[in-house]
RNA sequence: GGUACGGUGGCAGAACGGUCAUGCGUGGGCCUGCAAAGCCUAUACAAGGGGGUUCGACUCCCUCUCGUACCUCCA
């Protein structure tokens, strides 16, 4: 398939059988937020469409667990780092387990890494690209003569620009942390002296550990690529001395109607509340509505609009379970919806084409079924296909027990005889209690079926 | 100020140098005991402005403009 990468600013050819991703997870002070699900979802579904092709991924995704907001949340709760951080790993798991998120190849920490992290710092000492100072040790921007070539940035213009206060212990002010010295926990003795690694080393240290010094893909939301990525380009090409990720992709922002999401103001959406309101499956469409790259907007209706075609895609799941009997012509369909889902995705991960191609075979399954032309072996023609797409989209129907099918099939039975009889009312009132168990009847000329719904709480 | 990405119908959103997907929405109708689901049909002057290249541009080039993000907290 073909990514974007950003360093080339072109689509790159990934044709390996092995595909080694580094995915920039989240600092763990806070509960995510669903501009963290969206980067996370977009990885997910290039993990499992690049499986689903036959390639072997590995995933490696870190948690930034030593960092300054860990530290003055623990301060504020009157708790240590090592508290917070794990409260917050947990919550990570639990909101992205229910999104349906694959869970990583590992997901190394940077605590558990500072002998490694040393190790490297070393390196770059020894290499003259760090040195030490009143408060920490730096990485010499000067050692890496292509520094800005990721974010396209010269180095004169970020340095006129920066807005921060200049740390006269610096040699330049573009020089960043390695290492920071520090007696408070959480920090470790060193050869430069106690303290706690800077913010971008982890990721050198552990993406090198892990994935070696060269891999596929390096990934994170956009807001990433400087200074993170710079940063982390300029420390690993200088210590491996090789070229480092093959592609750089990034993933767009998310804003709240049409703001960005700020704690400042209040418009934070936790993942934990957006999955309350909507499940998983109409979260996953909404990341994957656009393209990973563009910037989407949260709003209500755009959720709406996802949740109708969920519906869809519910009623087609189900009634693919009730078809039977003659039929025959979906074949070709499938065919050609199938190739266009993999082509759309082939290209970048266009998933929004991608979900055109799964909701056009859902219409013309749903629309068979009403006409009653649905038959045994479309079915088999169309489920196999709409579970694999499905699958890579990493879209779910909950199961359902074989004692709740049959309870339901007794009770369609009951009212099926009652409409018979034009007994409406009673009918109806079967009907009502088969909803409040949250399944939906659909009455087809030829039959009825019936379609389990997921309860989306924002629905009502 | 700099950099990046974008500005396509009411909304969302693709592709493509020549025919402007698709979905949602909206109007009307059909089906139904009723509803839901589904169908049929209609609907939209669609491309931020201005130049240029071309037989022809939404698509390429220039310019202006607007939006969003980033410029050492940020997925």
């Amino acid at each position: 398939m073909d990514i974007q990468d950003t360093l080339s600013n072109s689509k790159k050819r990934l044709d390996a059988q092995k595909v080694r991703i580094y995915l920039c997870g989240v600092t763990v002070y806070d509960d995510s937020h669903i501009g963290h699900a969206r980067t996370i979802i977009v990885f997910d579904v290039l993990r499992r469409y690049l499986e689903s092709a036959g390639a072997k991924v590995e995933l490696v995704q870190n948690f930034t667990d030593v960092d300054d907001k860990i530290i003055d949340r623990a301060r504020a709760e009157s708790s240590a780092a090592g508290i917070v951080s794990g409260r917050y790993i947990e919550s990570y798991f639990r909101d992205f387990d229910e999104l349906n998120v694959m869970r990583a190849d590992s997901y190394p920490k940077a605590t558990e890494h500072i002998g490694e992290i040393i190790d490297y710092i070393s390196t770059l000492e020894k290499k003259g690209a760090a040195y030490s100072s009143a408060n920490g040790v730096y990485f010499a921007v000067s050692a890496f003569s292509r520094y800005g070539v990721l974010s396209k940035k010269k180095i004169d213009e970020l340095q006129s620009g920066a807005r921060i206060e200049v740390d006269e212990s610096k040699k330049d002010p573009l020089d960043f942390a390695l290492w920071k010295f520090s007696k408070d926990d959480p920090s470790w003795d060193s050869p430069w002296g106690r303290g706690r690694p800077g913010w971008h080393i982890e990721c050198s240290a552990m993406s090198t550990k892990y994935l070696g010094e060269n891999f596929e893909i390096h990934g994170g939301g956009r807001d990433l690529i400087f200074p993170h990525h710079e940063n982390e380009m300029a420390q690993t090409e200088t210590c491996t001395g090789a070229p480092f990720a093959k592609i750089w992709m990034h993933v767009g922002m998310v804003t709240i109607n049409g703001e960005k999401m700020a704690k400042s103001t209040g418009n934070v959406r936790s993942v934990r509340r957006v999955l309350d309101e909507w499940g998983p499956n109409i979260i996953r469409l909404f990341c994957l509505s656009g393209h990973y790259s563009k910037p989407i907007d949260y709003t209500e209706d755009l959720l709406c609009e996802d949740l109708a075609k969920w519906r869809q895609a519910e009623t087609c799941y189900f009634e693919l379970i009730h078809a039977g009997g003659p039929g025959g012509g979906a074949s070709g369909m499938v065919k050609e919806m199938s190739a266009s889902f993999d082509a759309a995705l082939r290209d970048d991960l266009n998933t929004h084409l991608a979900l055109s191609a799964f909701f056009g075979m859902v219409k013309v399954a749903n629309k068979m079924a009403a006409e009653g032309t649905l038959g045994g072996d479309d079915a088999r023609a169309i489920r196999p296909e709409l579970e694999r797409m499905m699958g890579i989209l990493g879209l779910s129907i909950p199961e359902i027990t074989q004692e709740e099918i049959q309870e339901i099939d007794g009770m369609i039975t009951q009212r099926e005889e009652l409409r018979k009889e034009k007994k409406f009312s009673d009918a109806d009132r079967i009907r009502d209690e088969i909803s409040g168990m949250g399944v939906e009847l659909l009455d087809h000329g030829h039959g009825t079926v019936w379609v389990r719904r997921e309860k989306i709480r924002a629905e009502n």
